[in-house]
DNA sequence: GTATCGAATGGGAACGTTCCCATCGTAGGC
DNA sequence: GCCTACGATGGGAACGTTCCCATTCGATAC
């Protein structure tokens, strides 16, 4: 069964087996059981024997399933992005679907240009995790039928399936920890929350819920990009020593990322400054003395993204859009650990292969 | 120009901007000098009103080029891939061209499957970093004219353009830097080689090459979850001193990591004990003190990789298979000082942003 | 003035499927 | 023993392109 350059059409088959082009379709359109015993075989064996493979193009063309599923991904190179879409790769996988997966940069250009063409694939549903500038191309496409899913996003305007971390219950699990930590002050560190409904649901729930866990809240807000900034804010944080331990919170693991580096240029010791990040990274255990961290379930992220989409294939009548919220799991380690209290986890773990 | 449920088709467009069908096609086919300036205007205005977008799969089924490039990458976690990936990305995307990624997960059966999905989708190149059992399948695409590049990877029986690391600079590189910070005996550790030619390349120059340096050297292969063996061997190596400065030397991203959490769990500091490997990674900054890396040109390597793909393309006689291999950037740090010897490198660096 | 040519355009047959509809048995109901 | 019905199968028209081959028309060459 090679993959050879000029596949056998469905024609050469039918006529190799001695029966009609319509019931090799049939066979190959999971139409099999009716079928005929000795007609499926000769059909198997004229297809093993010539390498015949269904070619999804005329498939397409002709509206039949295309067995696809499309993935918009923002950001290539964040590994939350890459773990989630790995979930959800192996769940298309157990349902015999492939998956393609378009990476938009960040670039409201690239997000619509790749979005034309997962949609001229004829993709059976969208899982989306990026920007959504266009959020009425997604909307377009929502409301002719395509099933879709938004990952780790809302959008305003799109009663869409959404599923992600439950934001409000990994925020006060943070400040449930830094509070038990003997924490008093925190400073929460995030991208510019605008583009991204996830960070606006952390930040809103930091906002309205330090003050309860008996926390005097900060909050920074900057790009990625901008260390001058960053090293300014903290400074500022860090520098009104009133005496009250003080921590940071990382709204995402990038952040986690700048955050790190910023306070080892600074030289700052992890521990009597606390330092807390959403998404777990390979590295949170490596660095001195260990990130403490909200490990979402990337996986299972990944894997109820595709179930969604199966279920609103399924249902022909679109029902209200469900929502699904992953709850974190809090993966403490000293860099949440003030001298003077003991040890959490200064023994490297294994959460990781 | 939305992107419609029932897109319109080139007839619609034909009809409405009263031209023939042939016209339009051409229009779209990058045949536009052929049709007159007035006959242009009519086929972007009815274009532009009905939303028309050529449909790639009625496209390919007649046999147009497809615009689409394959990739196939054995491992979608491995920052590495990632990184390349997104350098190859960016190079379709000035060329045009649309990028398919097909994660196979280090999984034979995956790969042939994907395989058999990119090539039904009519690609114009195939890009594969992936393990390759089925050279065979490949080879037979490569025959067939299909351009194919190998990234970071030979496949034995298989003359194709291959892209990747200078493996043996690399080893030079890293056996010079150790022997200049004064290491005399080294561990090379790294995956089983069996399934990746860049392993096999980067062991044997570190086996033909450390003696003439002047170094002890040893070999550490072993799987990535090996833990015990990989604790085993560090210890083996690490326990036998005859009072001679000993280094570690990974041959990959994945190997640091593993390395750098082993001998974290044993507390063994860095810089006295030498650690360096091949792959720059976000984290490697962090780790107190700093490891030393060779840092590979990823963006550069995936430009190449598409370059090749468009020279296969354009030359449509195959010529001898190029193979073209990037010099790294050693960005040292502390993790290759040892003690007494001057500081190299305790300020936080900024390669990466 | 006619023959030739090339540039601009159009008609229709593929490409490999799916799917509607027709055909053909054959078994069961009367 | 005839009519019905159903199960198994086949023929052919679409799907939206591309591309080969006309066709038209003005211009240039004779």
């Amino acid at each position: 069964m090679p993959v050879t350059s000029r596949p056998a059409t469905i024609l050469e088959v039918a006529r190799d087996a001695g029966v009609s082009k319509t019931s090799v379709s049939r066979y190959y359109s999971g139409e099999r059981e009716r079928l005929s015993a000795s007609m499926q075989q000769r059909i198997v064996q004229a297809a093993e024997r010539l390498g015949y493979q269904p070619n999804p193009m005329a498939r397409g063309l002709k509206g039949g399933p295309s067995g696809l599923v499309g993935m918009l991904v923002a950001d290539i190179r964040n590994p939350f992005s890459v773990a989630v879409m790995h979930g959800v790769e192996q769940a298309c996988r157990r349902q015999g679907l492939s998956l393609m997966v378009c990476n938009t940069d960040n670039d409201p250009t690239l997000e619509h240009r790749n979005l034309s063409l997962l949609t001229s694939y004829r993709i059976e549903g969208l899982i989306v995790n990026a920007a959504g500038r266009h959020g009425d191309a997604l909307a377009e496409l929502a409301g002719d039928g395509l099933p879709l899913v938004l990952l780790d996003r809302s959008l305003e305007g799109i009663d869409a399936d959404e599923v992600g971390l439950d934001n409000d219950r990994a925020i006060d699990m943070a400040l449930d920890h830094l509070t038990e930590q003997g924490y008093r002050r925190v400073l929460f560190v995030t991208e510019p929350p605008a583009r991204a409904s996830s960070r606006q649901a952390r930040m809103a729930r930091f906002e309205a819920n330090h003050a309860s866990h008996g926390l005097e809240g900060e909050v920074l807000s900057l790009e990625l990009g901008d260390t001058a900034g960053l090293d300014h804010g903290l400074s500022a944080f860090l520098d009104t020593s009133d005496g009250h331990p003080a921590a940071i919170l990382c709204g995402n693991g990038q952040v986690t990322l700048a955050v790190t580096r910023a306070l080892q240029a600074r030289r700052i010791p992890l521990g009597d400054t606390g330092l807390m990040g959403i998404d777990e990274l390979d590295w949170c255990q490596l660095v001195t003395p260990g990130i403490t961290t909200l490990a979402q379930p990337t996986d299972a992220i990944g894997q109820a993204a595709v179930d969604r989409l199966r279920a609103r294939q399924a249902e022909r009548a679109t029902p209200e859009p469900r929502h699904e919220r992953f709850t974190p799991t809090l993966i403490p380690r000293a860099s949440t650990c003030r001298s003077g209290t003991e040890d959490l986890d200064t023994t490297p773990d294994e959460t990781r292969p």
